[in-house]
DNA sequence: ACTATATCCTGTATGC
DNA sequence: TGCATACAGGATATAG
């Protein structure tokens, strides 16, 4: 759901929204979204007041806000995790975890989360990079990814290539959308091997992955239903773009034939059976 | 050391 | 109508 486009997204939205703003209050409406914040709900609460937000960071899927003076607001999104800046005095969403009421007065930065895999904590002197974020591999949109080096790790790897796009130790912020979007451009099976595949068509899956997210955050990220929107509470178009991802039964956009929807890691898969044949050596 | 699987969590949709 | 089940899936702990 949040993959790098959406998350960048809401990088965005927050950059415009709370850069510069002195935190007064923090109020923690349901534990598990701290959980990560190991001195506990109040810790995060007493911690985070009197702070002054820099300008939001973002590497992968992981978003930490600085502070002034060094630590950090780590944030991940999970599968649900939203920002939403709304006045003070407007009716609380369902599902709201955390709120943060800001000096300056209106408006509230309210982090609303229905399955709670997402979570905040403070980082310590993580305003450069968290320590928690240092074991993600860079993402295309950084400007010190570095191609070939992703495209040597990979090939070292043994295992599906699906597999390999969804570890974000390897290339981060690709989720199981984008995955199935590079795959099916670069006309790959998701169990092709990645010690089987050529230099030059892990560097084009790659370089599609990178692809169809730059276009889906030039169309405000991709959602399927109201559990991913941006910092204003709407959400993006990409979904419109979609070639196969939750398009079982339509017709491949490239040779018209039916998308075929799998099951794969305990979740789906959609491919072309035409387009992105079963390889002789599949691995999963 | 590396790869694969189980787990967390809630709301919505579907089947009987 | 109501209850049970499947599904959405990111990251990590644990198992192999």
């Amino acid at each position: 759901m949040p993959e790098l486009p959406e998350v960048e997204v809401v990088r965005r939205g927050l950059a415009a929204g709370i850069a510069g703003r002195q935190i007064a209050r923090v109020e923690v409406l349901h534990p598990r979204p701290v959980r990560r914040h190991l001195l506990g709900a109040d810790d995060f609460a007493t911690q985070l007041q009197g702070r002054t937000f820099t300008e939001p960071c973002r590497r992968g899927k992981y978003l930490w806000l600085p502070f002034a003076d060094g630590d950090a607001l780590l944030a991940h999104l999970g599968m649900s995790g939203q920002f939403r800046l709304d006045a003070a005095e407007a009716a609380i969403a369902p599902n709201t975890r955390v709120l943060f009421t800001f000096g300056d007065g209106d408006p509230q930065l309210r982090f609303v989360d229905q399955r709670m895999f997402g979570g905040l904590s403070v980082s310590p002197d993580g305003a450069e990079l968290p320590a928690e974020v240092a074991h993600i591999g860079r993402d295309p949109f950084d400007p010190q990814f570095d191609l070939g080096a992703a495209v040597a790790k990979l090939r070292t790897k043994r295992t599906g290539v699906k597999r390999a796009l969804l570890d974000q130790q390897l290339v981060s912020g690709i989720g199981n959308i984008y995955a199935d979007e590079a795959l099916w451009r670069a006309r790959l099976h998701y169990a092709r091997a990645t010690d089987s595949l050529p230099r030059a068509a892990a560097a084009a899956l790659i370089t599609a992955a990178a692809a169809v997210m730059r276009e889906a955050l030039a169309e405000g990220g991709t959602s399927f239903d109201s559990l991913y929107v941006n910092v204003n509470g709407s959400s993006g178009y990409f979904n419109r773009s979609l070639a196969v991802y939750g398009r079982e039964g339509h017709p491949c956009p490239r040779c018209g034939t039916p998308i075929r929807r799998e099951a794969f890691m305990n979740r789906s898969s959609y491919r072309c059976p035409r387009c992105q044949r079963v390889p002789r050596h599949a691995r999963l």
